[in-house]
DNA sequence: TACAGAAACGGGGTGCAGTCCGCTTAACCC
DNA sequence: GGGTTAAGCGGACTGCACCCCGTTTCTGTA
């Protein structure tokens, strides 16, 4: 007799209204976003455009830049299916090195385009979990282009860091970016020098130039 | 008859209470954040402690981020005293790109030292300015090292993010860090792995090793 | 020393993030 | 269908960042 166990195995399914509210929620909140801006956004103003009780919106996505997370992870995960299974250099297909290369252009498109989101789903309390899809990406194109340097995982987060950094922190956060894909391009052509060093020296050991 | 161009001229100086109740705001922050840790520490409770009003500490700081950005400039300073300063290879008198490295390693026991801090002075509204002392020196010590490629300044940025990004935004958040002066070491060898080879393919053209 | 103007100060007021807890309801079992 | 239970829901409540503006204090000038 084993109650506990029994009620481990099935952990009873996911109640259709609270599923219900929860894609009602998240589609308020990108017309929200859309209309007013990520930062003008209020868990008060979404709660009640939803016809739904502010608790329920923190049950449902914890903090304020949850929200974001959620909108920016259902991007995200476009973008992923995107670098998995879409045609090399970007899929699967070409030399590592060039999947990173390609993969940092993609990525910085990706971002630019979606900064606000990814800006406000940042949060300060938080870090940025080692899941992160992005990271594991890049660190699974340095195990195969210098395996020895992926070893411990330091090298796929400084340049992932390297990649997303200069978005997340270091650039103008009000979209007065002068022009976005004048930007993209040069921070593109940059990390393409920087992965394309970083990976040669130590690729496979001695392929002469 | 142009009063305006004269009181612009000298913009009367810092009042002198003033400047006492903003070192004293900035004694009593510190002391709060070695107590309770700068997430316990408010605006309310700071104002108090100091026996000041609330509207003072706002008028000094702007935001509760500016308080922490004000006390993190301060070790700040004195880490750019040091590298400016001190003897090579940190400090000048190495060539370039031993400089970086030693920057580097520097910095990131500089930020794992301080990180509650360098975390709580982020202010997820507002972006890194450009004129971060440690985006300015890597600059300038790339600008020796590969003029070409640092050119645009993008390359710096990224660096830096490299190097102070893992801290800021993908590490632990707690201070559960299981062994900083371990992280340090990784974080430093693989910085230098990225410096190094970075740096050697862009460098003053034809200097066969 | 007295005065005028500007800067600094104080603390009540506002809006929002996040918590709490009693009520409701969907899901499972019979 | 009826009962049980855990999950979901709502909305009043709390605490804090930040604003506002009438009052006070300093400083440069006469």
């Amino acid at each position: 007799m084993e109650p506990v166990a029994l009620s481990l195995a099935r952990p009873r399914e996911v109640r259709a209204d609270a599923a219900r509210n929860r894609a009602h929620l998240l589609d308020v909140a990108r017309e929200m976003v859309a209309e007013l801006g990520a930062c003008n956004v209020t868990m008060d103003g979404l709660a009640e455009r939803a016809g739904l009780g502010k608790g329920t919106v923190f049950r449902h996505f914890r903090t304020r830049a949850g929200i974001f997370h959620a909108l920016f992870d259902e991007e995200e995960k476009r973008f992923q299916h995107r670098v998995m299974t879409g045609p090399p250099p970007l899929g699967p297909g070409a030399p590592a090195v060039e999947r990173l290369v390609a993969y940092g252009r993609a990525r910085l498109e990706f971002l630019v385009q979606h900064a606000a989101l990814a800006r406000a789903s940042l949060d300060t309390a938080q870090p940025i979990p080692s899941e992160s899809p992005s990271l594991f990406h890049v660190q699974m194109l340095l195990a195969e282009a210098c395996p020895v340097d992926a070893r411990s995982g330091i090298l796929a987060l400084q340049l992932v860091a390297a990649l997303e950094g200069p978005i997340l922190l270091y650039l103008q956060a009000p979209d007065d970016t002068p022009d976005p894909t004048r930007l993209v391009h040069t921070l593109g052509a940059s990390w393409q020098v920087l992965a394309e060093r970083v990976t040669a020296a130590g690729a496979a050991p001695p392929a002469r130039r």
